[in-house]
DNA sequence: ATAAATTTTAAACGGTTGTTTGAAATTTTG
DNA sequence: CAAAATTTCAAACAACCGTTTAAAATTTAT
């Protein structure tokens, strides 16, 4: 973070800025002040706080998403099972850890805080410019679990992201509580060792959608 | 929200701008404009907008916890399964909707919330007033899954929280993005009657820690 | 009804926000 | 080397933030 130019510099410091605290909680001068940078040269290098939020995570998608593509593309052309498409998404997101030390958690974070803040420019922006492997994405799961409706799957699929970027996202709060007395270091990698099989299990069940179990009435009785 | 007194229109309108748009960028002029009361008043009746935080939160605990407890309790008393136990959140939460028409997601929300934002003082807040029941609720989830070290459980119980908090804040968002073609309106009945068998498979599965599967080395070979 | 306590109100406080400006410094070009 | 284009910089902008104040209005108690 020293002899960079100022633009990557800015970017350096808003990735980590971002993801500790969020977009909206982050302030520029934070932002210019960690990156030993002018407050000016953020709306001279990107226009606009908005745009550098978007800046940020298009440094990281443009790494992310080929790799993710080309694995997802081994997956059809071998054989597409589930644990296969989790799998796929481990490659590129280790690969991002070249850009900083911690950018593999700071990009799940930030995906997670585009959903959470109303930051709607975002996630037109990624489908915009990304669509196709999302496409993909839900074309591959459907394939792998044909039983599945897409309504389902799709609640499923969120369910997963929430689960990982949850556990990301406050990493840091889960150290403070009590229970985590049995707690050890939630390395990046630890996370995504134990978030895999349980996703892997809460897709794949095939429970969730038989009336026989956990019905309607059950729920909609404690109303 | 009308012919109520001064303390509970803040606390209505607080609850709802809280929940969709976090504590940090809320303000209090928003609250007391939605609240149709003066600004002032927030300092007046609550001290300062940390202290709102509470008791916003607060007032939501002071029915979902004995609710839960109760529940907790028929569940151990009668035949202890995962699944009992994570039907014992049910009623409580449901129950919240007596307060107004979003509450139980509100809640749901803002409990999120309390985890990515840095609002230390809720967890510690939470932990002094009803830690007897956090550790009843680790307690039963152990005996109903033995096989799983204190450690994994945690790791899973929060990756169920995060699954849950995440779909109930991003229900906004996840109307509007490209996959959504096929997602009918997300009520909060409907996200809880999803997630529940969903995070059941998570918990019970059998397969995430057994070392003959997604191996160490499968996830750091991609580094 | 009168006095006391409580609540509401408008206004202002110092501090921070994102953004703009125009001159100074630097780098690139001819 | 000189001219031109690019980048950096300190300073200021209006708008907003949480909080405080002290007077006005209202409610409660005597």
């Amino acid at each position: 973070m020293s002899k960079a130019n100022t633009k990557t510099k800015i970017l350096e410091a808003a990735e980590q800025l971002f993801a500790e605290q969020g977009f909206n909680s982050t302030s520029l001068r934070q932002i210019t002040n960690e990156a030993n940078v002018n407050l000016a040269s953020v709306n001279y290098h990107f226009g606009s706080k908005k745009s550098l939020i978007q800046a940020v995570l298009a440094r990281y998608l443009e790494i992310f998403m080929p790799i993710l593509k080309r694995e997802l593309d081994k997956v059809a052309a071998d054989k597409v099972s589930t644990e296969a498409i989790i799998q796929a998404f481990v490659p590129p997101l280790f690969e991002l850890n070249k850009l900083g030390k911690q950018s593999a958690k700071h990009f799940t974070v930030m995906i997670g805080r585009g959903y959470s803040e109303t930051q709607g420019h975002l996630r037109k922006y990624i489908v915009n410019e990304y669509g196709e492997v999302l496409t993909q994405i839900i074309e591959l799961f459907s394939q792998a679990l044909p039983k599945l409706t897409k309504q389902e799957l799709f609640w499923r699929l969120h369910f997963s992201l929430g689960a990982l970027v949850f556990v990301m996202s406050s990493s840091g709060a889960l150290e403070e509580i009590a229970m985590s007395d049995f707690f050890e270091q939630a390395s990046t990698k630890t996370i995504v060792q134990k978030v895999v099989p349980y996703v892997a299990a809460g897709l794949t069940n095939q429970q969730g959608f038989l009336p026989n179990q956990f019905t309607t009435d059950q729920i909609g009785g404690s109303l």
